[in-house]
Formats: C-alpha cells, structure tokens, sequence
DNA sequence: TCAAATAAACGAAACGTTTCGTTTTCTTTA
DNA sequence: TAAAGAAAACGAAACGTTTCGTTTATTTGA
C-alpha cells in the first residue's frame, strides 16, 4: 500500500543506497536530488521508522517517566519539553507511575522495550534503582527535580536551587520583621524537602534566630497533609505570626485550613505559597509565592537530553536554576 | 548484544516459529512453553518491537493529540487512558497542539508517520480536516470531549452530556427563586459551549422564564476572558442574582474578578462553577460545581480504542456521560 | 588528453520478527 | 496395533530500511 524507498528507487532508477543516503542527509548529485523529491512528493513516500528502527536500533523516541500526570508542575515541564523534542522529530511517551515504586520500576522497563532513545525521569525511588536497567543499556538518562546520588553520576539533571529558593522566601518574612516562622516541608526523606528546609534554616541563622523545631512540620506534599499540618502548626507552634508553605498543593491545603478556621491572611498571619501562578491571584488576598522557572526547566531537560543524543555532550551535567519570589498580598510586617 | 528469538531458539532447541507463536500467545507443548520461559529468562530476552512492527505493520502505540497538556481537565482524562493502555502493552504518544489548528493537523501527520494504531484526539480544528489522513489510512479515532460531524461518523466520540449537565445546574439556581441567572459560556461556535448554552435555555424554559441576551456572555475559556465577562455581566446585566460559569479557567477568572470587586458569595451573587474539585474546596466560600466523570471518560475513551484493536467492536460509538453536582455554599436561596 | 584522485552511486547482506504452507509428532479409534 | 485425524513444530520468505565494501562517474592536474 504505502510507498517505500523502494518504488522511490524505481521511480527515480537510482539504488536504495542512494535513496537511504537521501533521506539521511548526505550529498548527492543536484539533479538525483531533485528526482528523489519529486518522487517522494508524487509517491507521497514517508519513512517506515519501524523498519529504520529495526536496522539502525534508534527509535526516536524519549520516554518520560513522571509521578503525576494531573499535576500542572508536572505537565507545565512536560509540556515544554515535548514541544521542542517534538520539533527535533523525537516522540514523548509518556508514563505516569501514580507516585508508586513498583510502577515506576515497570515504566522504566516498558521503555527500554520500547527502545527509547533516552529516559527523562521525575524520579519515585529515591534510590534510583529502577534505572538500573537503562543505566545498564547505557541510555542517557535525565532527572528532574531531584538528583540521584545513588546513580553515581551517570544521569544529567534540571532542577530547581531549592536551598536558594526557600532562603529567599524566608528572608522576606524575616525582612518583615516575623521571628517564629512556620515552615511546611514534604516528608523528611525528599530531596526537594530536605533542600527547602535548609534554605530556611540557613536564612534563620543568617538573621540570627535560633530554628524552633516546633515550628517545623513535615507534610506529604499533599492537599491533605497541608491542611492536616498547618492545623497542627496552629495549635501547637505559639507565637507563629507567619507561615511558609513549600508546595502547590500543600498550599491548598493551608488555605482551605486557614479559610475554615477564619485565620485572616495577612492580619493574623503572613503566607508565602509556593508554585502556581492562578492559585495566588485566585486566592484572597492574593498569594505572595515562590515561584519555579517551569518552561526554563522544560526547556534545558529537552536540550541536554537533546545534545546527548547528538554526541555534542557526552558527561552528565547537573542545572540548577533560580525561583523567583512573586508578590501578593499575603505578607505584611509584624506588629512590634 | 542483546537476545533475539534466534537465541531463545538455539537454546530451546525449537524453530523460529514456535518461539514467535509463543511470543503471541498461541498454543504449544507444555515442556516447549517451560524450556522457552527458562531461555527467556535466562536470557533476558526482550521482544524487539521494531521488528515486530515491521512484520506486523502495527505499532501498539496509540497518539493522544490535546490541544493543552498543563490543562486538568486534559491530564486527568489522559492520565487514566495511559494507564488503561499502558496495562495492555501499549504505548501512549502525547502531542500537545497548544489550541493551534496547524500544529494539530502536524501532530496527526507526525503520529501517522509514526505509524500509531489509532488516535484519540480532543479536536481543535472544527471541522476535522486535520484527521483527514488518519481516517483514509482507516485508523481507528476516538474523539474526546466534542463530536466532529464533518468527519460522517467514522469517528468514535466519549463526552459529556453538556445539555444536561447546564440544564441541572440551572435548575438548582432557579430552584433557589433566582430568575435573572447570567451565564458564561465559550466561543459561540464550540460545541460544548453551544450545548451547555441549549441546556441553559432548556431550564430556564422549564421554569416559564424567557431567557435574556444580555444575560449570556460568551467567553473564551480563559481565566482572562472569564474575568472580562463577568465584569461585563456584572456592570451590564441588572438585576442578577445567580451566575453559572461553564468551565474551570473562566471560574478562576470569575473568583478572581468577584474578589477584586468585593462582591460577597452567596449574599450578592449565588455562583457555580464547572470542573475541578480542588478549586472548590480552597474558594471561600467553598463553591458548587458542575464536576465532569472524568475517570469514566478516560476509560470509556481507552476501552473504546482497545476494542477497535482487538475487533469486538468495529462500528464507531458515541458515549455521552453524565455530570454531577458538587454542592458546596456557593448558592443561596434568593431573598423575596 | 590521460592518469590519478575524488566523489557519487551501487549491490547485497543484515536487522529481528511474523506468517504461510508443509512436515513431523502425537492421539484416537477401529 | 495400524491408519487416520488432529495438533504442534518447522523452514523459508518477507517486511523496509541502513551500511559496508566496491564499482562507476566525475573532476583535477600535469
């Protein structure tokens, strides 16, 4: 039915290896150039890529292995990335592991079944281990959000300066005069987390406060857990005058929490959120958050996984790009 | 470097033939079937799907052609088709078209080229020129979201009931003794906004009232645009009591612009929403909705395709799926 | 103008499967 | 127990490319 390099061959009366040498990019004679593409136009020829998979062991294709596919931090990357590899004739598949070890493990491995070209990876395990197999196979692999360590370096990673990140939105609340500051974290064992509770430590002591472990609560990065550890933070973290919360949907929580308990923001307390844009205008008063350069990340995942695949980067590099504190109402200076 | 059939079949002892037969899932002796799964195993062997794909001239990958992907509504759906092809051994390529009807008709070339099985596709492009090489090819389609009458039926279609869906929301506001209900719906000659507009019409009908012009704003399905609209609505439209707004981006927008204006809900104006749950739990106060089964859109859209494929079914189908009223306290009965 | 050097085109094999028509092996049944 | 029938395994060709070693055509320099 379809046309292959063939009929092209026929049409044109030139060899498959002329037409093969054609369609990869290498030169030939003006005219046999001409005649190709006049048959590709009047055949309506296109690449068979499973037969051109089959010989050159390239798919073209990159998978991407996330946590979350209903979750704009996530698709806002993705989104990006698949553009520009989809511009450079690569396909994205794209698998979502629902935050599940197993699943992502299973992921990884349909993949390199599928003989994907390279894997971009939100990563679940936090001990890499389900890479493993494509470390093996010597496929480029990028991360996202998080580093491995466990992987020894092999694997290329974009991610957000966390530390610098949740330094800065601390030092604000501080600026403003706030001294028991509220932080909610992801759990204890999370890169990101681990990162973000640094970064406000490290802004406490430069202002010369001493960190109340009262005033520190471990979410899940959920909606739930927002809401269940501000609650907490509330009642248990006296003198709290300020609040800053480290993910999207933590920071639903809290809102919904401080909504339902007729907290007043910022009268009562200052809250720094943390992620997305409409939230902080839909939310009243506006959201003061943090907030993480997305098409930035996007954008350097495709390109070194892109620079990978065409040899101009062969050593694994680690990007680290800057949040930036985006300003609502949501704060104001402590009353002395 | 890695094995092959050939591999497994040296080592068996068996032919070719039989190693593929096994391969899919045909019938053979029970030592045979033992000493191929040892091999296997031992060899780790994996099925080469170019090869594969090459005989076979299918790909087992289905193309997902979105015209947003950092959209929930969007994710959810897909979200749940991935997982349901994904779990029968089929791939799910994403090209996010970003609402451009030329990138749409790209995405359906690029995925053909890509020799994909079949394609789901929420249509940008009304009158589905786009899917034109797709349905000469004969690949299955499965519309999502809106029907796509141009194309003469040959395309499956999962959707919601969206008549009945702004009929019921409806009814409720005017249940509460509103009469001068305003409306936001999208462009006028979107399907869903058509639909959701009929079934406004509908209720109002029911309940004697003659629907007023001035009362209808069409949007755009934009945070933006559903700001302007209500604006507008609520400078020019006198005397309403109520509003609905037809989907989740002008809702925002609509939260927004109420905030700004410091119009209470529900004492000044009875709102609901559509689509996202989340959001009607942070707004305050918490907001009534209009929720879609996204879930059972998903799987409906991804059993549909699965049964193209094995050939249970081979007449397209058209499922309409019902809404939900998400009560939140967002509406109020109106003062007489 | 002719040989040498360079550039372009060619032929054939290979990639790892599936499939179809055939042969071999196993079960029945008389 | 042998012949017939059913079930399972086999062999070989084909799918549409790429690639490598070789041949043919073109250009260059003397």
């Amino acid at each position: 039915m379809a046309a292959t390099i063939k009929d092209i061959a026929r049409e044109t009366g030139l060899s498959l290896a002329t037409i093969s040498k054609y369609l990869n990019g290498g030169v030939l004679r003006e005219k046999n150039r001409a005649a190709i593409e006049r048959a590709i136009e009047k055949l309506d020829y296109h690449v068979n890529e499973y037969a051109r998979g089959l010989k050159s062991n390239r798919s073209r294709t990159v998978g991407v292995v996330i946590p979350e596919l209903s979750n704009l931090f996530v698709t806002q990357i993705i989104s990006v990335v698949e553009g520009v590899l989809q511009e450079q004739g690569y396909s994205v598949v794209i698998c979502d592991c629902r935050t599940d070890e197993e699943r992502e493990c299973r992921a990884v491995r349909f993949l390199l079944d599928k003989r994907v070209d390279g894997i971009i990876n939100m990563p679940v395990c936090a001990d890499g281990r389900h890479l493993r197999p494509a470390v093996e196979r010597g496929i480029p692999i990028l991360l996202l959000d998080r580093p491995l360590d466990a992987l020894g370096g092999v694997a290329s990673c974009v991610l957000l300066n966390n530390e610098n990140a949740a330094r800065m939105a601390t030092r604000r609340l501080l600026e403003l005069g706030h001294r028991r500051i509220g932080i909610l974290v992801g759990p204890k064992d999370i890169y990101t987390s681990r990162m973000r509770l640094k970064g406000y430590r490290a802004a406490l002591e430069e202002y010369g406060v001493t960190p109340a472990e009262e005033l520190i609560a471990y979410g899940d990065y959920t909606l739930e857990g927002g809401h269940r550890q501000i609650c907490r933070l509330l009642e248990e973290a006296e003198g709290m005058t300020a609040a800053f919360v480290t993910n999207y949907e933590m920071t639903l929580g809290t809102l919904i929490a401080l909504n339902e308990r007729g907290v007043r923001i910022p009268q009562e307390l200052s809250l720094i959120g943390f992620d997305n844009m409409d939230l902080s205008r839909v939310a009243r008063p506006p959201l003061t958050i943090v907030s993480q350069p997305l098409e930035e990340i996007g954008l350097q995942a495709a390109r070194l996984m892109l620079e990978r695949f065409s040899g101009e980067r062969t050593a694994p590099v680690t990007v680290a790009l800057s949040a930036s504190l985006q300003e609502g109402k949501s704060t104001r200076r402590r009353r002395t």
